[in-house]
DNA sequence: CCAAAATCAATCATAATCATTCATAAGCAA
DNA sequence: TTGCTTATGAATGATTATGATTGATTTTGG
């Protein structure tokens, strides 16, 4: 298992279950003790959680509130530029479906004066898009823990009543070779739902995800297009075979 | 168990039950009698909470929480004890439907400990039940900007696919001639179909809403029971007439 | 008020976890 | 291949958490 799919693997597992055990970890995965402290370290120094004896545990701010270190804070202005140019693709009137996700919540303020009205999935973006005025429709059905995410055949039925002018998805990686990947085979389904009852798709993502590989669902989105910020050339022509790619303007 | 989840675990039990006996937690954790002592002081020393002979309690300065704007908090305390009174009808493991509104709000912190399934139509609450750990579905539907409640087609349509042991309804006003009312017509419709869907129904109301009239759907709930807290006798016994009424015990 | 029972703080030995070091293995460029 | 870097796993002594024991303190029930 690489290094990068170890992490992946850690904080996933945060995530859901808000703590972890070490020696958990030294079972489920196939490294050692050593190696697993030695990941917990280096994902203590990036903020993504925090030590204590015995494991680890989510980092004590608050999930919902964008985060405050160094590193958290690039990645939030990535994610907002690339929100601004995403929005810059709608109309006046448009029907969007914004997929629940941080960089899709950033899009929000940007979408004020072009009185859209809004299909989303996601629980904190509902809340948001209430307070900027804008005409909210959720899906409904099953909220995922701590993501605010809405799954489930509910959420899946919801989609099937509606039909977008334009869709904004967030994933959790992209690769030339394999594709769009996301860690939930559920809000797997609902992305993929949604791009199907859309004119036209865009994928968000940040440079961070491109050609990152970890354990995901691998989802099929052919008609959509990829936003991303700057990449090394040779990355973008690789996406470029097997998508269209947007790339935000500085 | 590690450190940080006995902690925890000792918070939210203290935070539902408003005091812990140390042998409980002895019992319920795997923990040695030395430990959680440890562990309760230290949580002392972080003002979390006060030790007493035998356990803990909640520090005092806990007990009233700062809240909201004025609307919210006019009423709050009948509304508290309306909504405590009202969890106590919930059996474990009851599948639930909770109104939009700021009565039915109150309720969750008392369900936590009933592992309940929640269904609501309403923004804050499903904001509030994830936050308190409970599973959570929401309705879907449009988005009502003034009240946070989803209303419409899409509503509708999720409720009919969901069967409730108990629901508890909010309401403007209640009246011995005219029975129940709330302004809004499509909030009436969610309340009714929700209420047909249920095996019990309760209508929590506190007293300036009795014998009120305004201009209102007038909405047909037959099978309902009515919470109230403190009532003049008479009319007591006239809303006697057209419905079972719990009164809220002191 | 007294005595029994329960709870408490303090101490100590043990077990678990930790940081550090070092040797080996794996990847990679020349 | 060789030489270099990086990742890994095992071993070490140090640190921390834990559980049992002790005698002191507080509560309880006559």
């Amino acid at each position: 298992m690489l290094t990068n799919e170890r992490h992946d693997y850690i904080l996933q597992l945060l995530d859901e279950k808000r703590t972890v055990k070490l020696q958990d970890l030294v079972e489920k995965t196939d490294a050692s003790e050593s190696t697993l402290r030695r990941d917990l370290t280096e994902l203590e120094n990036m903020g993504k959680l925090e030590r204590v004896f015995g494991g680890a545990i989510l980092p004590t701010r608050n999930l919902q509130e964008p985060s405050m270190d160094d590193k958290s804070t690039r990645n939030l202005k990535e994610k907002q530029s690339i929100a601004e140019f995403a929005a810059t693709f709608v109309q006046e009137g448009d029907s969007v479906f914004l997929d629940a996700g941080t960089t899709t919540l950033q899009m929000i303020p940007h979408l004020k004066d072009k009185n859209p009205v809004v299909v989303t999935n996601g629980l904190p973006l509902a809340v948001a898009l209430n307070e900027a005025g804008i005409t909210t429709y959720l899906t409904g059905g099953m909220l995922k823990p701590r993501t605010g995410a809405f799954v489930g055949a509910g959420a899946l039925a919801a989609l099937g009543t509606y039909h977008f002018d334009i869709c904004f998805l967030g994933v959790n990686g992209v690769h030339a070779d394999y594709g769009y990947t996301t860690p939930d085979p559920e809000e797997a389904a609902i992305k993929k739902k949604a791009a199907s009852h859309a004119r036209k798709t865009y994928i968000l993502a940040d440079h961070s995800k491109v050609n990152k590989v970890s354990f995901a669902t691998i989802m099929d989105l052919q008609e959509a297009a990829l936003i991303v910020d700057g990449l090394p050339a040779e990355s973008l022509k690789e996406l470029e075979k097997i998508t269209p790619v947007k790339v935000v303007e500085e």
